[in-house]
DNA sequence: TTATATTTTTAGAGTAGTCTAAAAATTTAT
DNA sequence: ATAAATTTTTAGACTACTCTAAAAATATAA
């Protein structure tokens, strides 16, 4: 059997693997997580003892077959969670992120195969996130971060990629959200910030918002 | 705040207490969590810490006012989440009892009162027992274990008094649900049992099933 | 009422996870 | 290529919970 506390480090790793590609490292664990550098050794000897992991001391991590499939199955679990929590119980999408995060580590695949058909088996979460299958495929959304595009590029906000209640307040208090149009005005090189156009309003964005915006250009 | 084993020792103290009355003996706790009397113990010393009981060494223990709230609490989240489990999800009253003992450790009030609202605010959960209500209210159900029926007396299923999937699957197997009209006909004195009549068929019940059996005389 | 049985508590130890401080390995910079 | 900085691991300790075995308290029965 699996520990919420092993659980939470296979997601951690995938999450950091989804953002960054390669091998993991220690630091980045514990920094993901919020513990420290020693705690995180500790668990990757036990991760890799149960065969979750690929782990060689001082060269990184990454996850094994098995450990995988179960990192994209919480994933899976947390993104319906999220749906259910917004569309069915009629959270706002900056309110779901904790309570999806305990429900996340319920134990029940028969649960999850009916709160997915319950939902009419959605592809995305509230946040434009993509919802693994059951079979552990993750659909690519084909969508660039808004601080990639050029200028002048028209598109449409498909996804946010972060999910903090600041992020998600501060996109709201904006008018953006999914499916608002948006326009690339300018960028300035100093700071990367953008000028931006959403519904005929001029708007002024740093590049960090910017970077969590995904974007499918029409 | 309070951890998972000690929300467990809570909803056992108190699910003893609704069925026996007065003090709970660290035996009795023991054998409802099945564990050592030796860890019940050790816990009671750590919620006499807390205020969440009142104990005295070898004298029994019962729920303190914040204790006893904190415990109808849970009992009122596991009996929602069995609620939308059966009522939404479409499981069978028999299977939701283990992923409602998941469910019900869930910190968020906010998911409760809309999971509430969501299922409009169902007063009994799908075996019949009362749901306790925001204020820890638990509604009186005026009804009858079956076995402490006279012969004769007619009656309706209102619920069951214990949430176990051989016990319940053995119940429909006996056709025997919720709104099940049913009369008992015999008791035998030599071991307890109970001839009943349902749907105009005679059966034949062991005193076992009938206790478990909550009657509202007709 | 004194012996016996039962229940409950204490003592000591084990597991899973966490921490800080220090040692070891690796990377970066000169 | 060696020194300095950074990252990672080990060592030792702490908390929460569990266990078995033994001691202490209470209940029961002759």
């Amino acid at each position: 059997m699996i520990t919420l506390a092993e659980e939470n480090y296979l997601k951690a790793i995938l999450s950091i693997s989804l953002n960054e590609g390669g091998k993991v490292s220690t630091n980045a664990i514990a920094n993901e997580i919020g513990t420290s550098a020693a705690s995180v050794s500790d668990m990757l000897k036990k991760l890799q003892e149960k065969k979750l992991i690929k782990y060689k001391k001082y060269k990184g991590v990454e996850l094994s077959e098995s450990g995988q499939n179960k990192a994209i199955n919480i994933l899976r679990k947390h993104r319906l969670w999220e749906t259910f929590l917004v569309n069915k119980l009629g959270f706002n999408w900056s309110e779901v992120h904790d309570v999806a995060e305990q429900l996340e580590h319920i134990q029940s695949a028969e649960l999850i195969d009916r709160l997915d058909i319950f939902l009419e088996h959605p592809k995305f979460d509230p946040h434009g996130e993509p919802i693994p299958t059951k079979e552990g495929e993750i659909p690519s959304t084909n969508t660039t971060p808004l601080n990639e595009l050029q200028v002048n590029t028209k598109g449409k906000i498909m996804g946010v990629s972060l999910d903090e209640k600041d992020f998600l307040d501060y996109l709201t208090k904006l008018n953006i959200t999914i499916g608002t149009e948006i326009t690339l005005l300018e960028k300035i090189s100093f700071d990367k910030s953008l000028s931006i156009k959403i519904a005929n309003t001029k708007q002024h964005i740093s590049n960090d918002v910017a970077k969590h915006l995904l974007i499918k250009i029409s």
